[in-house]
DNA sequence: CTATATCATGCAAACGTTTGCAGACAAGAA
DNA sequence: TTCTTGTCTGCAAACGTTTGCATGATATAG
């Protein structure tokens, strides 16, 4: 229960009998090499000994730079994020960084703030989860001039750096899947227009239907708010309000299907039985629900790890491909049919 | 585009035409009674408009305070914690502070690693979600002498500051759930003993059942490794290669139910009809899992707000309560049913 | 009117690093 | 020998704050 002091450069210099600069420059693997090699022996074994940690806020003060990145999600609650975050702190810590993640709630205001208190603390680069097509907390961001990649999402820009999923691939393969168990009458749950991947998806959505010579009846799409399961049901709700018949519901996101089936059951409508659904993301859990969700898949981990390594090289001053684009996956299960014959 | 220069003390000081200390005091609330108040209104003027933000690193070096604490948890991509997370935060942030978490996966060598990079941050405080019940990782952090907190377990130790819930409450109210359905045959699933949330409520177990008159068959009882699906699966193969009947399983956590539902349903046992689960943290996403999972409510997010204000508390140097127990709650959905007669 | 208390501000040191510069010393070349 | 070159190490400044102490000015008391 003793208060450990916290040991210096300067004592452990006094130790070893030389100078603090010949520590430092001892311990620092780029500035070794200017030490006689026993010294820095010495001086390694001596700073272990005395379990001597570099004191990080004067580092930081000196060179102006803190080994740390922000990372900002809308809702670390939301189960895509954690992974990603997982790959992000995995690639990162390779090098030393550490990651400050922080939470929007898609509020514009508290993201300000956050990306405020983020700089205020000289973080070294940010990576962004949260961005929106057209983000002026991007540019805010941007303007610091510190290195930036947006993950899953890009904003309506050119030369940012991102990674991101091939969405029109995606939405392709569900829409082929969905054809290929007979439904011609396809509706759609759209993501929030003001994000890339709603956008794209919904995109993607059009242009498929066309090159596989599906009604495309505009009503057929309901445009959801938000990535969350009440738009999902308030989705289905307008369909079926809007009259039209359908077969299968594409959703643009896991959670608008897990509100979409909920809503569905409510109005007795059996899933698959009456109508497939399908849903995007593949997120934990969704193969346990009722039925078991079929769903496209993508690299949430693999995602934060490419963000990580691709900052890296931002913060290290090289130039990394501008933008990765990871490939995505088809899963079956059981929330998918083959269409009944009177319908 | 243009690179934004970094505003420091003392330019706003020379705009203003007074010394850099004052400027100092005048925006220190603690110091700002110092400074006549005109003089302080132009310096927070000045600054606001200049956009001047202290530098954190030059804060720290000075006064060894990093506003930072570090936040261990076993997984982030467990959906136990996210929400305790951002209770942490939230509660945090009203004071300025900034939490750092970092995951263990149950590694003890990693704990350790993550331990010594963030006390080399110089965290001013620290929260721990993954502590067992002998820990040597919290020993070496209590022996730092900085504030800790442990939230939701606690170590076998006196003297340690601790959100927890009523977990004896939790288990009495599954047991005496399914008691009230008729069910008398009721195995456990237990979590891992080297936690003490494993630990107690395994031993409530054991102390309601007798106080319910139950058959206390301790072959009844299966001990899972780890809190996982996997394990949870694991047990029940274990109950029913044991050849004991039983038409109930009270798990000790929400994982271990959703294996344990896997495995019944691959062994062709229907729940609830054959046999009834019980769950433990009501996790997201268990309510839409088939069937819903009846499970024991714990407070995830207020956990984590406690968890801050205790430790915003111990660091102003204040001595809150030692440990605060939240309450609990059952809920029912449909994964518990009246036994069958017959059985 | 002088002495003293009070208030507001400035001065300068210190926190623990990193790093440009210069000096010491040894070894090799002329 | 003397000059050059190279290798290793020390010196000291600087990063941006906070804070104990000293100082000047102003108000109050005697």
């Amino acid at each position: 229960m003793t208060t450990k002091k916290r040991i210096t450069l300067r004592e452990v210099a006094e130790a070893v009998g030389v100078h603090v600069s010949t520590v430092s420059r001892a311990l620092g693997p780029n500035t070794r090499h200017l030490i006689n090699s026993d010294v820095v022996e010495q001086v390694i074994r001596a700073s272990r000994q005395m379990d001597y940690r570099r004191h990080a806020a004067a580092y930081s003060l000196k060179t102006n730079r803190t080994k740390t990145v922000g990372v900002i999600v809308p809702d670390i609650t939301n189960a895509i994020f954690p992974p990603m975050i997982r790959g992000i702190e995995d690639s990162l810590s390779t090098a030393g960084y550490l990651a400050i993640v922080g939470n929007t709630d898609g509020d514009n205001e508290r993201e300000r703030t956050l990306l405020d208190t983020l700089v205020g603390r000289g973080i070294d680069g940010l990576i962004l989860a949260s961005v929106e097509r057209k983000d002026d907390v991007f540019d805010l961001a941007a303007s610091e001039s510190i290195p930036i990649v947006t993950v899953n999402r890009r904003p309506d820009r050119d030369s940012v750096h991102s990674i991101v999923h091939d969405e029109s691939e995606g939405v392709r393969r569900a829409l082929t899947h969905l054809v290929s168990l007979g439904h011609r009458r396809i509706a759609m749950i759209a993501g929030p227009q003001t994000l890339s991947t709603g956008a794209e998806r919904y995109a993607a959505f059009v242009q498929s239907r066309s090159s596989l010579n599906l009604d495309s009846d505009e009503s057929l799409v309901a445009f959801a708010q938000a990535y969350n399961e009440s738009a999902g049901e308030h989705c289905v709700e307008e369909l079926i309000a809007a009259g039209h018949t359908f077969t299968a519901i594409l959703c643009a996101n896991d959670r608008l299907a897990v509100g979409a089936l909920a809503a569905l059951s409510r109005r007795n409508l059996i899933c698959p039985k009456d109508v497939s659904v399908t849903g995007y993301n593949d997120m934990p859990m969704v193969d346990r629900i009722d039925p078991p969700l079929t769903t496209i898949r993508i690299q949430q981990y693999r995602m934060g790890f490419e963000a990580g390594s691709m900052l890296q090289k931002l913060m290290n001053g090289e130039s990394p491909a501008q933008v990765v684009v990871l490939p995505v996956e088809l899963v079956i299960r059981s929330s998918t049919a083959r269409v009944l014959d009177g319908r």
